[in-house]
DNA sequence: AGCACGCCGACT
DNA sequence: GTCGGCGTGCTC
């Protein structure tokens, strides 16, 4: 009897194949074991994803499997059952989100039996040698009094810095040998926690949101709402405690930027278990030995960022997502999916509670705290340095910039330097899509079929309507003023950094954004600069405000404000209130009061008003308000459909086509195409379509039913093209 | 996404 | 005469 497996393969066409499985094989197939698999001319490996007696091709089409490579699951039901969920939510094949969720070396055949460890012990011979003989070979010394101490492992090896020479002329003296060994699973933290450092005391809403946290079975999701210094991790570690006890796991995960060592000795200190720590700088062995421990359930607790998301867990406890309105969350590259939603899914089908932290809630989560789905935590809402930080509105219209800076942002610089203190700039992202604004009167372009701003695309020098495509040259004057002062770019930091070199040669300056911290270690170093006041001026991106505390910056100014809040991009608003609550909870400190300036064009906008009157809480809420009625994510949900062509009309004729096979009527709304944002990159156009569904159910029905049809339209073969779902941003 | 096949330009 | 550019087409 013939027996088939389906496979899923990390290939972007969104079906598996069949593959015949040889007789040897027959007793060895499972569902959720890796194979590998001839496919075209080479081989690959994928995942069984169903067995059957029976095939529908025909029989020269199907090949035999070549290899099975797992005895076990290689993931656990609950996560097998999440990713092949997601890949049906971010419209991907089942074979790309699969291996999306395993470590690399999984990915590529590496044995998920635990690795046998070296270890370097003395011969019999080695017991009896007289150590007097190495006087003259002080590594060899060093190296064998270690070992007859205690037979060492080859990680130990390495960490402790022993020299290969010198253990090779012991192995030659046949004083030392190495053995392999099997660890054993240690599970005894289990049965027994040793908790190595006291807990702090909690005040009373903390105490009340732990009670709460405590209290928590199965499935369900929390916000924790709570400013900088409000105490967030000392809940987290007190959930934990209660967790641990339990003898089970948790799963952390932190924005790229938060996974720093202080980071992770928070919890080493309190707990003495064993952490797996999954970053990016880890090999891909390393990666793999943290995954093992945390599937053995030796790691208690698993701390990482974004695609730790996927590290399986034996004694599954709670997921703790700190940070949660983080834009790191979401992958922007491959799969797009977002850590913070996969998150939940994951502790729905974990049967687990879920836990997300921010001072700053995205509105995604807000709204479902809102509406009940998510209890709401709040800690220490009005307390902390924020109240003590001044802040102010620069009025720039019509003043003379240097730069993008003003008059009285530079004389206010001058005093805080002047004082010994440091000082921190603020530009937005680069390719932000802003919109035409005349300095002189503050009138801001827009559409004339739309209520939508204008926005500006320098390379094409065309302003778009990002609502309905309308396009047209840049104008010269002002429609309102007749002004010719139009702006309608951001400047950049690099630009930024040399004024400020002019304008104060006597304080040296540091810029801080992609193109300086590409290098690893870079954005360390600079930081530590930063500390001990090399560096007097900080100039830099969203980057700079994240999770860094600097105490001698006493004045940070926002020169873009306009950017933020009237870019083409929907998110800028929320983005910009984020940012701008994280900076003042950082600005200064107890002795030294901060001040927060801001630039804008429109400062007696409604929106900025809320913000600095009523703070982020209240600001967000409206922002919730206006979302709904724009029918944009979080109320309503989109995808973003964007092509590559080298000829603009190749990906904007995929696209029209695109957009006559989706659905129109009131539940549907469909933008564009129009340009992206960053309309041209690397010599190709980039167009996209924007579509808007009122509920996830008919978002997801109908593209399930149209995405075979796009894949099928003659047009697609001219462009690169690819989905996103619940986009970030809109370039 | 890879990878091979295939058809046109600057080199020994 | 060949090496290699990347367009197009296929993968159970």
């Amino acid at each position: 009897m013939p027996l088939f497996v389906e496979v899923a393969l990390p290939v972007p066409l969104r079906r598996n194949f069949s593959y015949r499985v040889p007789e040897k094989s027959i007793s060895a197939v499972k569902i959720g074991l890796r194979v590998k698999v001839p496919f075209g001319h080479q081989q690959l490996i994928g995942l069984i994803t169903a067995i059957s007696q029976t095939c529908d091709l025909a029989e020269h089409q199907v090949k035999p499997l070549t290899q099975v490579l797992d005895a076990q699951e290689i993931l656990p039901k609950s996560l097998y059952n999440l990713t092949l969920w997601a890949a049906r939510y971010y419209f991907t094949s089942q074979g790309q989100m699969l291996s999306q969720a395993l470590p690399v070396a999984l990915r590529k055949g590496a044995d998920t039996a635990p690795q046998a460890i070296t270890l370097y012990k003395l011969t019999n011979q080695g017991k009896q040698a007289q150590i007097s003989l190495l006087n003259r070979a002080p590594a060899q010394k060093r190296l064998y009094l270690a070992i007859s101490e205690n037979p060492i492992s080859h990680e130990e090896f390495i960490t402790l810095e022993f020299s290969k020479a010198a253990l090779k002329a012991l192995e030659d003296k046949g004083w030392v040998e190495r053995s392999s060994q099997v660890i054993n699973i240690d599970l005894s933290w289990r049965q027994q926690l040793d908790i190595t450092e006291k807990p702090h005391k909690l005040n009373k809403q903390q105490a009340v949101a732990v009670s709460i946290l405590n209290q928590q079975q199965g499935f369900n999701c929390s916000l924790l709402e709570g400013i900088t210094g409000s105490g967030k991790t000392e809940v987290y570690l007190s959930v934990l405690e209660t967790v641990l006890k339990q003898g089970k796991q948790a799963l952390i995960l932190v924005p790229e930027i938060g996974l720093t060592p202080q980071t992770i000795n928070r919890f080493k200190r309190r707990f003495a278990v064993n952490i797996a720590v999954m970053h990016s700088a880890l090999t891909d062995n390393q990666r793999l030995e943290a995954w093992r421990q945390a599937r053995s359930g030796e790691a208690a607790i698993i701390i990482g960022t974004r695609s730790a998301l996927f590290t399986p867990m034996k004694f599954p406890g709670v997921i703790i997502l700190d940070e949660e309105h983080d834009a790191s969350f979401k992958q922007q590259e491959g799969v797009r999916y977002h850590a913070r939603d996969l998150a939940v899914m994951r502790g729905h089908y974990e049967d687990i509670p879920v836990i997300l932290g921010t001072a700053t809630p995205s509105l995604e989560t807000l709204q479902n705290a809102l509406s009940g789905r998510y209890h709401h935590l709040s800690l220490g809402e009005r307390a902390g340095a924020a109240q003590k930080v001044k802040q102010g509105i620069i009025d720039i219209t019509n003043q003379p910039l240097k730069n993008g800076m003003s008059q009285s942002l530079i004389n206010e610089m001058r005093m805080h330097l002047d004082a010994g203190n440091q000082v921190l700039l603020f530009i937005n992202r680069r390719g932000f899509a802003p919109a035409l604004l005349c300095h002189e009167c503050g009138h801001l372009h827009e559409c004339d079929r739309c209520d939508a701003f204008f926005t500006v695309h320098q390379g094409l020098n065309e302003i778009c309507c990002h609502h309905c495509g309308n396009q047209y040259a840049i104008p010269k004057q002002c429609h309102q003023c007749g002004s010719t002062m139009l702006m309608g770019h951001g400047l950049g930091t690099e630009q930024l950094e040399q004024a400020l070199t002019g304008i104060f040669p006597q304080y040296p300056v540091v810029r801080i954004d992609r193109d300086t911290t590409r290098r690893k270690g870079s954005l360390e170093q600079q930081l530590h600069g930063i500390h001990k006041g090399e560096y007097k001026i900080l100039v830099g991106t969203q980057m700079l405000a994240k999770g860094h505390h600097f105490p001698d910056v006493t004045l940070v100014g926002l020169l873009d404000v306009d950017g933020a809040l009237f870019s083409a991009d929907f998110r800028a608003p929320e983005r910009f209130g984020q940012l701008y609550t994280q900076v003042s909870g950082r600005a200064g400190r107890a002795d030294k009061p901060g001040k927060v300036l801001l630039q804008t064009h429109q400062s007696d906008n409604i929106l900025l008003r809320s913000l600095l009157r009523q703070g982020y809480g209240e600001f967000a809420r409206e922002q919730l308000k206006e979302r709904q009625l724009a029918q944009l994510p979080p109320a309503w949900h989109m995808v973003i459909i964007r092509a590559e062509a080298h000829l603009a009309l190749d990906a904007d004729d995929f696209l029209h086509h695109v957009s006559q096979l989706l659905p129109q009527d009131k539940d549907f709304e469909i933008i564009g195409p129009i340009p992206a944002p960053l309309d041209r990159k690397a010599g190709k156009y980039r167009r996209q379509l924007l579509f808007q569904a009122r509920t996830r159910q008919r978002l997801q029905l109908e593209f399930e039913k149209i995405l075979p049809q796009i894949e099928q339209l003659p047009q697609a073969k001219k462009c690169r093209w690819s989905l996103d779902r619940d986009p970030q941003d809109l370039m």
